[in-house]
DNA sequence: TATGAATGAGCCTTCATTCAT
DNA sequence: TATGAATGAAGGCTCATTCAT
C-alpha cells in the first residue's frame, strides 16, 4: 500500500465512527480534520469531496460490522451455533460491535429519502445480511441439522428485521433488555427447526 | 385557538414532514420558512429556537402516526383484526402513513447518540407502541379470542421490532415485498394463538 | 400626569439603569420590554423609536445624578462643605449614585463619535457640572469663605476632570482607593483657598 | 512573519480604529470585513470569534497610545520636559494620538460592567500609565530636578485623572480649550516642585 | 504531496420596527 | 391605548471547498 493509500485509509478509519455516531449531515469535514490531525488541503487530496469520503465511510462501517459477524460465525461449528453467534454479536445495542450502532440503520434512515448512492449501499448490505443468514440455514438443512421444510429466506428476513428493530428499541431505551427478549424468541424458533 | 397558536400549529404541520424526511440536522430553518411562506423572523416569534420546533415536530409526527394506527384499530372489531389492522397501516414503507417514514426510526436513529430529549420522546413512543399491541392481545385473551398462555409482552416486542426492521429493509430496497413476508409471518403467528 | 405620561415615565425609569449599564448599542428594545413587562406595541406608542427613548434616558440619568448632587450640596451649610459634599457623592465609583456609573462618562464615550444629539446632552451636563462647582466657589468668595484671588473656573474644570478621571480608574480597578487619593488632594486644594 | 500572521496583524490594525471609534457592541464583523476587503470567512480563519479580535484590538490601541507617549517622552531630556511631553501628547482630544480617542476611556467605559477581560486590560493600562508618570518624577527627584518631598504616586494619579477627565470634557465639547486649562494647571504644579 | 489561507454561501438567531386587531 | 404577530435586514459564525505556495 502506497503512502497515499495509507493516509486515505487512515482518514476513512478515523472518520467512520464519527459519521456513524453524529450522522452524515451533522458531521463536518472539520471534525474529520480534527480527528486525523491532518490539514484541510491534505484531506481534499485524498477525497474529491465530502460525499466521496462518506461513501467510503459507509462501506468501511458496513465491512467492519460484516467482519465482526463473519468472525463470530467462523468460530461456531454447527449451523445452529452460527445463527446464535450472529444474534449474539448484535445482542447489546448500547455497546454495539461498530461504534455508533448499526450502520445499516444509521445510514439507511438518514439516506433513504435523500442520498441514493448511500441508500443503495445500505440496500446491498441489507440483502447480504439476509443472505448470510439464509445460507447458514441452507447449509444446516443440507447437513441434516435443520428440517428441510424450513423456509430459510422467510426466516432470514424476519430474523434480520427483528434484530434491527431491536437495535432501535434498545438504543433509545438505553438498555438491552428487549434485545434479550428478541434473542430468546429467535433461539426458540431456531431450536424448533432442529432435527 | 388564538391567531398565534394557529400560526404555531401551522408551522409545526408544515415543518413535520420536512424534518421527518430530511432529518433534523439537514433541515434548515430557511426550509421551514419557505414551506410556510412566513418570514424568517416570524418563526422565532413562535419558537425560541430550532430545537423547540424540533421537539414539537417530533411530537406531531408521532401523534400523526399514532392517530393513523388508532383509527385503523378502531375500525376493526375483533382483537385479531385489530392486530392485522396495525400491521396493515405499516405494510407499505415506501408509501408510509407519515410522510418521510416511521418517525421513531428516523428521529430515533438521528437522536440516539446526540439528542437526549428527542431520544426520550422516541423511547416513550416505542414503549407506547408495544403497549398498544400487548393491550390488544390482553383484551383478546380476556374475551376468549386468544389462548391465555400467549406471552403478549414478548409478542408485542417482536412484532414491533419486526415491523420496524421491515421499514428499514423496504425503504432502502425501494419496494415493500419484504414487508409482505413479515406481514405473512405475523399473521400466521397470530392465527396460531387463536382459539 | 395622564395615564400615558405615567407609562412613558415608567418606561424611562426602568430603561435608564439598563442603558447606563449595558450601553446604548448593547441594549435592545426587548431588554426594555422585559424590564417593563410591557408589550412591543405598547412601548412604541410612547416612543417613536429607540433613539427617542435613548434621549429621554440620557436626560433622566443626568437629572438623577444632578438631583443626588443638589441634595447633598443642599444639606451643607458652607461653601467648603458644599464642595466636599459634591466630591463625596462621587467618591465610590464602584457604588455610584446612578446605577451603571457616571452617565456623562458612559454616554459621552459611547456618543462622542457617532451620536451628535447625545453628545450635545452630555456636553451640556458637563458644562453645568463645572458651573455648579464654580458657582459654589464664587458664592464662597462673596461670603468671605474663600480668597478672592481663587480662579474658580479653572478649579471647577480640574476638579470635575479629576473626579471623572477617578471614576475611570476606580471602575476598572474594581475598588475606590484612587478616588480617596483624589478626594484628599481636592480637599487640600480647597482648604488652601480658605480664609 | 508568516502570511497568516501578517493577515492577522493587518486585520487588527484595520479593526483597531473602528472598534475604538464605534465601540465594541456597535462594531459588526461585517465592518471589519469591509475595512479589510477580506471575506467574512477569512476573518474567522485568524480569530476564533469577535471577542478574540476585540481583545487583540484593545491591546493594539493601548500599545499604539503607549508608543506615542514613549516616543514623545523619549525625545525629552529632563524629567520636567518628559512630564510636559506626556501632557502634550494628550492635549488635543479632538485630534487624539489614537483614532477614536483614548482607548482606556472608550473601552473602559464600555467594558466596566459587562466585559471582564477587557476591563482587566484597561485596568492594567491605567496602572501602567500612572506608573510611567510616577517613574519620571522619581527619576527627577533622584537627579535633583524635583523636590524629594514630592508625593509622586499621588501626583501621578491626579495628573492621569485630570487628563482623562479632560478627554471627556473636550471630546463632547468638540474643542480642546478645557484641555489647555488642565495643561496649564499641571505645568504650574510641576513647576512648583522644581528645585 | 502537503499546507493552511482564503472564499462566499448559508446557518441560526436577534433586532428595530410596523400593523391589524 | 394596548397587544403581540409579522417583517426582513443584519449579526455572529460555520461549512465545504479552492488555491497559491
Amino acid at each position: 500500500m502506497s503512502k497515499g493509500d495509507e493516509t486515505r485509509q487512515f482518514i476513512i478509519e478515523r472518520a467512520a465512527p464519527i459519521f456513524n455516531t453524529k450522522g452524515i449531515a451533522a458531521t463536518a469535514m472539520s471534525d474529520i480534520m480534527e480527528a486525523t490531525k491532518l490539514s484541510k488541503g491534505s484531506t481534499y487530496v485524498h477525497f474529491e469531496d465530502k460525499n466521496e469520503l462518506v461513501l467510503e465511510v459507509v462501506d468501511h462501517n458496513m465491512q467492519l460490522l460484516g467482519s465482526k459477524i463473519s468472525s463470530a460465525i467462523g468460530k461456531a461449528n454447527t449451523a445452529k451455533e452460527k445463527l446464535f453467534a450472529y444474534i449474539d454479536v448484535l445482542r447489546t445495542p448500547t455497546h454495539p460491535p461498530v461504534a455508533g450502532g448499526c450502520p445499516m440503520l444509521n445510514f439507511g434512515m438518514e439516506a433513504d429519502d435523500r442520498n441514493e448512492p448511500v441508500k443503495q449501499k445500505v440496500h446491498q448490505a441489507v440483502k447480504v445480511s439476509q443472505k448470510i443468514i439464509a445460507d447458514i440455514i441452507r447449509n444446516g438443512i443440507e447437513s441434516g441439522e435443520f428440517k428441510p421444510t424450513w423456509d430459510y429466506d422467510e426466516f432470514a428476513t424476519i430474523m434480520f428485521a427483528m434484530i434491527e428493530g431491536g437495535q432501535l428499541i434498545c438504543r433509545v431505551a438505553g438498555n438491552n433488555s428487549k434485545m434479550s427478549v428478541i434473542s430468546n424468541v429467535l433461539h426458540r424458533m431456531i431450536d424448533e427447526q432442529g432435527i
